[in-house]
DNA sequence: CGCCAGGGCCATA
DNA sequence: TATGGCCATGGC
């Protein structure tokens, strides 16, 4: 599959981002929330030049949410930002420093933080502070469901233990799961199914349904 | 106008 | 453990 998706899409060369820092917010406000809306929070707090911990960590409460209106569910991301910043505050906001923690303290401290759940962790671990994670998202669990490889209703860890059997690569990770969003956004979205997947040769391989085929049996169903 | 977007928390059973 | 309601904005 990556293969294939890296022949169809090539690299993807994620996070879009500048700074850490920036991927780390970023990773917060994309729940659950279009990547476009996100770019108008991140650019707002850049013209006001409070893209930083330490400026974040000056403004309020109620200043942050305001910039970062437009990524949606504002007041909830602007506390989950306050608290991580709260936590990168005790490390002198030196990633450096966090890094000396073991891969799973520094996990279960990030998950630790209200607002933070496995996926925004995961993203932060493997883009900002480049650790061999996969992150599952609900795309993932889209695209390898339609195939049949997955139910889709799998815990979170069960899917990212199956990724973890590739070769523990950052740069694997960070693409795979780039590439992941890329087709989703492309081909695989919610309806309607695409019938011209670049996956559905390998679907006829594997002798199972193609994304296609999958959502005209489940109408036909109906 | 309705659907969707790179989740997570919390109450409930 | 596992659903369901809730959080909010903007693109299409």
């Amino acid at each position: 599959m990556y293969k294939r998706f890296l022949n169809e899409y090539g690299r993807q060369y994620w996070w879009p981002a500048d700074t850490s820092f920036e991927v780390m917010i970023g990773a917060v406000m994309t729940q659950n929330t279009s990547w476009k809306n996100v770019v108008k929070a991140i650019s707002r707090l850049k013209s006001c030049g409070k893209l930083s911990p330490v400026n974040v960590d000056k403004m309020t409460l109620d200043e942050l949410s305001e910039i970062i209106r437009p990524c949606g569910y504002h007041r909830n991301k602007a506390q989950t930002i306050k608290n991580l910043v709260y936590f990168l505050k005790l490390y002198n906001y030196n990633l450096n420093q966090m890094k000396q923690l073991s891969i799973s303290s520094l996990r279960k401290e990030l998950l630790n933080i209200k607002g933070i759940g496995p996926e925004t962790a995961d993203s932060i671990l493997l883009y900002a502070f480049e650790i061999p994670i996969f992150v599952v998202d609900s795309y993932t669990r889209r695209i390898f469901s339609r195939i049949g490889i997955l139910a889709g209703t799998e815990k979170y860890s069960r899917i990212q233990k199956l990724f973890h059997s590739l070769p523990k690569s950052t740069h694997l990770y960070k693409e795979y799961h780039a590439l992941i969003v890329k087709h989703a956004k492309e081909r695989c979205k919610k309806k309607p199914v695409c019938s011209t997947c670049c996956i559905n040769d390998l679907c006829r391989k594997l002798g199972v349904e193609t994304p296609f085929e999958a959502d005209e049996a489940k109408k036909s169903q109906l």
